[in-house]
DNA sequence: ATTAGCACTCGAAGGAAAAGAGTGCTAGCA
DNA sequence: TGCTAGCACTCTTTTCCTTCGAGTGCTAAT
């Protein structure tokens, strides 16, 4: 059923009253705005509330906005905003220099959207699983190698070995080129038991060597895959009036503090328009986020990679400049890893295409 | 002066009724304990306050300690706990199955530390200047190599250089054995513009190759000495009554969230005894920290890196329960990385040293 | 030196009253 | 029929006052 033109005002202001002062939002505060007396205001409300739209804390305190009402106003009411130039020049600032590893920019994009919205953030990536494109072993003397292996991802993970027994040269060759063979194009899954047995018997390995290349690639493989995700500035929460109640406030931080139990939940839920996706209050999955939101923005990271970045905040969250901003701050990732604004803090003349590095 | 050992243990009783209960401490309740009336208690606390070691909050309200009090109750009458063998047996268990590269391992150390202390928790490790051990580079197609260094702390880094031109596999070799022969054994401070010249006009490099291959070289060696620093379990602080102030709360826990601003305070002051530093309250330089104790316990770390464990709670902290977990955690990375106890988790019919390994 | 006793202080807790904000409803008006 | 003015009513918040109790400081006695 669709609201009146005048229905839709009034649930617009109390939304957005309510988020700027945190207080339930009365009839003659209406009265003004909408244009009408406050006691046609109450019938409305009145009407709004039995709708479902609006609730009130008690029987004489101004109306708020429920789940519903919420959920109405993001999805039809909301006004899309704007950034100030200011906000998007500290902003273009920050992601301007971005050449380092993926862990750091994670960390980084994290703190600059909780600094940005003043909620705390999040930032993860979700990639394709990878696979090893090639395998170079360096011996460095008779008892250590390093074996150097470059992945569909083009990320390059290496581990140093040192074996209580010598090696020549040749064995190690010999060992490489096995790995070529038998390791190259494979996903973690696909490692079996049988493959690093045939591998161990054409190497004639009894040592098990075979087994550890194999175990450190799969875990690279599968380290590969799971996102690093970055959680920043929980301590925002504490602006919050609603969580001026200790508990509550601890409650919701060791939550969110705990990255996997975030990751876990936010990507099952909400339907994505245009890379934004708001979970208000009640919708969310797990118990602890019931009384809060959660909004976040996803971006292309190349290579078929997806990017979020999103805030947590009670429900009575600033969604419309919350929603430009991480659609702001999206928007410019996704230019960060399509490239075209040049990696910096390099040398330019040469225009490299710097891959994520591995430490 | 030397205190009179009744006022010592008065001393102590307060202490430590007082980090118990978090309430002022008044002479009736001691009088039992101490083994006198309460008068003589009250007299005994009066002078203890006219020295400076106790406090009054107002007038008609039992006695707290003063950050003098703490420090004489660390320094001379506290007396050192030990763990309960649950608790010992839960650190080493943790610490049982640590092979991982070191970065996680602090993560996972500052989360141990907070989840047994209940308080936030800081781990991080101190290196030395590492250089290069020798250099690797590798031909993966004519646009494309991959350059692999050892260092000296036996770490290995590594970088894909993709080229927008064309080069061969002889030039790629001639440019190894350069860095070879100029770039191995130099700390960060020591990789100079001239010597960056110097080795540019040997290889006829006019592409810039080498000046961006350096100064990855030097990204990694300064990064391979600047400490990471581990926060965990920042919402902990809000279980204390002192801060369920969340204004209180929150601007502690920005400041300690904040790796950077706690890093750069904490190691400079406060005397060491027996691996252990306790800092109370106004002892602590950075402003944010005046209402608060930190404790820190080091660690060796191998290879001449030393490393910290600490905890942030309020000047009222469990000093003695504290530093028993501090230190016995301490002792145990100690061993860890004394190589006492075998990496877990590699197939140990090889006993691989495992270095630490670059992502 | 220690203790019992007592007057005094000051915050915490409780409770009534007043204030204030907002509603729901009814009646009147265009 | 839709809007508005008015008013009684509800419920929270604030304020103020009292009471209560824990604890002190001091004095006098042991």
């Amino acid at each position: 059923m669709e609201l009146s033109a005048r229905k839709k005002s009034i649930l617009t202001a109390v939304v957005e009253g309510y988020i700027a002062t945190a207080e339930p939002v009365g009839s003659k505060a209406l009265a003004e705005r909408i244009g009408c007396s406050s006691a046609t205001i109450r019938n409305e409300m009145s009407e709004l509330t039995g709708m479902g739209l609006l609730e009130q804390p008690h029987t004489s305190a101004g109306r708020i906005p429920s789940a519903a009402g919420y959920r109405l106003y993001v999805n039809e009411l909301m006004e899309k905003q704007k950034l100030s130039e200011a906000e998007a020049a500290a902003i273009n600032e920050k992601l301007a220099r971005k050449d380092e590893q993926i862990e750091k920019l994670m960390a980084e994009v994290g703190q600059l959207t909780s600094s940005m919205t003043r909620y705390p953030a999040y930032a993860l990536t979700m990639k394709p699983p990878v696979a090893a494109k090639r395998f170079d072993f360096i011996y460095v003397d008779a008892n250590t190698f390093i074996v150097v292996a470059l992945l569909t991802d083009n990320t390059v993970k290496n581990k140093l070995v040192h074996l209580p027994f010598s090696v020549h040269q040749e064995q190690i060759t010999t060992l490489s080129a096995l790995f070529n063979a038998n390791f190259t194009g494979v996903t973690d899954r696909e490692i079996t038991d049988s493959l690093i047995r045939s591998t161990e018997r054409a190497a004639r390995d009894t040592y098990g060597l075979v087994a550890v290349i194999a175990s450190f690639l799969m875990e690279c493989l599968a380290a590969a895959r799971t996102a690093p995700m970055e959680v920043a500035g929980a301590s925002q929460l504490l602006n919050q009036p609603e969580f001026r109640d200790p508990d509550k406030a601890h409650a919701l931080m060791s939550f969110i503090s705990d990255g996997s139990r975030l990751v876990s939940d936010l990507p099952a839920l909400g339907t994505e328009q245009e890379g934004l996706r708001v979970t208000i209050g009640p919708e969310n999955l797990a118990e602890e986020l019931r009384d809060s939101s959660v909004v976040m923005a996803s971006y292309d990271a190349g290579d078929g990679m997806r990017g979020y970045i999103g805030v947590v905040g009670p429900t009575r969250m600033d969604y419309s400049s919350v929603a430009a901003k991480l659609s702001y701050i999206a928007a410019g990732l996704s230019r960060l890893f399509a490239g075209t604004d040049a990696p910096k803090g390099l040398d330019n003349k040469l225009v490299l295409k710097e891959s994520e590095r591995h430490e």
